[in-house]
DNA sequence: TATATATTATGATATATATCATAAGTGATA
DNA sequence: TATCACTTATGATATATATCATAATATATA
């Protein structure tokens, strides 16, 4: 269910990101015209994998999760995205389809805006190409960074990865409330939801994290990310 | 080392990739003063992590691969681009520095194009502009979707997606000479070296592969799908 | 050519991780 | 409220994988 949202105006929007900045008033203006900011509660359906590419996808507020369904219809996901990340990641140049399902993990605004406006804006804007190019190379980067980190560590080193990243990149906060299930950490970051569950518990047992069903806090974050760094 | 190689014109170049179809005569002549192609023995850097981005990287001809340095010395092969790759991947938008080193694996001839060049166009030319970041999407992508293949995978569905990837995309046919040692293999697709060495001889003792050191035959094609297939 | 070094190879063993089994707690829903 | 499905939890066991040990080749280097 898509409920309707107080629209903002390109020009004055506080979630703008720095990479429309070189932009003039006529330029936000036609974005303002063909874009549409959408409300997804938790656990709705953004777009499916495989959905046509028609919308640049920015996200304003909340968290959403990009996953491919694997042929035994379990989950796999690649990137837990926040605010101010663009959600639709390279499909929009690779690809005429979504090579990623999005689904909101928070109730979220996520932008739509035409990607023909976006294109032709970065065919007739070279210095708004440039900066759209960094930071969607950028969210990028950090994809093909994360799974790397997450797949040359063990399970311990997984969760001290997970719940650094929620802390310091997504919440800010030593204290927090896990987005997701134990199952969706599994399917993060490539381990079985047992195990997730059990290293957490160890975690716990050792003082390092304090643990409320999904109220989580870090006690203990030197130790956290020694263990994260030994892997 | 590097040697001279012979010099090709930009306009006449036959390694020259689709991105490059919507440039004007002088556009390519632009780009012909201020590139550079270079020769690369097997083994030789073409550039280490941290290394200033000066330059758009191009591969001619050749393999090489894309990795990173762990602190305790081992290193961790992200990707093996092959000819027409933009083997810089995303830092030339997201970086300043290098996040990968590059090395030769095979006898390589690298293009070097002045990185403010590129990015002239980019700012100039909105149609290059989108096929540039078309390709290098593309390229970005087939990292991201290649990580997630091979850790979603267990050691037999590894090894049977590095031939099959050998064999279909690098080098067209069933027969080819591995460019990299079981150690190197390891390293690409996270397993120990002992285990790389035991897949393979299991695969030839069942006939999948003929090994005869470097050389790699693929004699059952079928059976190797299947065992990628089920990971 | 001789020597050192790295690669390939295989078996034995240790470790990491997944799976299975079971149960208590939680939340949705009829 | 009662029922059902899902999540969290933990222990036991099976499996996958890494590590250790050793040796034979191959490759590089003096």
């Amino acid at each position: 269910m898509e409920l309707s949202v107080k629209v903002n105006d390109c020009k004055e929007c506080i979630y703008r990101s720095w990479a429309f900045k070189n932009l003039s008033d006529d330029e936000l203006k036609l974005i303002n015209s063909r874009k549409k900011e959408k409300f997804f509660r938790k656990g709705e359906l953004v777009c499916l994998e495989g959905d046509t590419v028609t919308s640049f996808l920015y996200l304003q507020t909340g968290l959403v999760k990009l996953y491919k369904t694997e042929s035994n219809n379990r989950e796999h996901i690649i990137s837990i995205a926040k605010p101010m990340d663009f959600i639709g990641l390279l499909s929009i140049f690779s690809n005429t389809v979504h090579v990623y399902s999005i689904t909101a993990i928070e109730d979220s605004i996520v932008c739509l805006v035409d990607l023909e406006v976006i294109k032709n804006l970065i065919k007739t804007n070279g210095v708004f190409a440039i900066d759209f190019f960094e930071k969607i190379s950028k969210v990028a980067d950090s994809v093909i960074k994360t799974r790397v980190d997450i797949n040359t560590r063990q399970l311990r080193g997984r969760i001290a990865y997970i719940l650094l990243h929620f802390s310091k990149h997504i919440y800010n906060s030593s204290k927090f409330n896990l987005p997701i299930s134990r199952k969706e950490v599994a399917e993060l970051i490539d381990m079985s939801t047992e195990n997730v569950i059990r290293v957490l518990s160890e975690f716990r047992k050792d003082k390092i994290i304090q643990i409320e069903g999904k109220n989580i806090e870090i006690l203990d974050i030197k130790r956290l990310e020694k263990i994260y760094d030994l892997g």
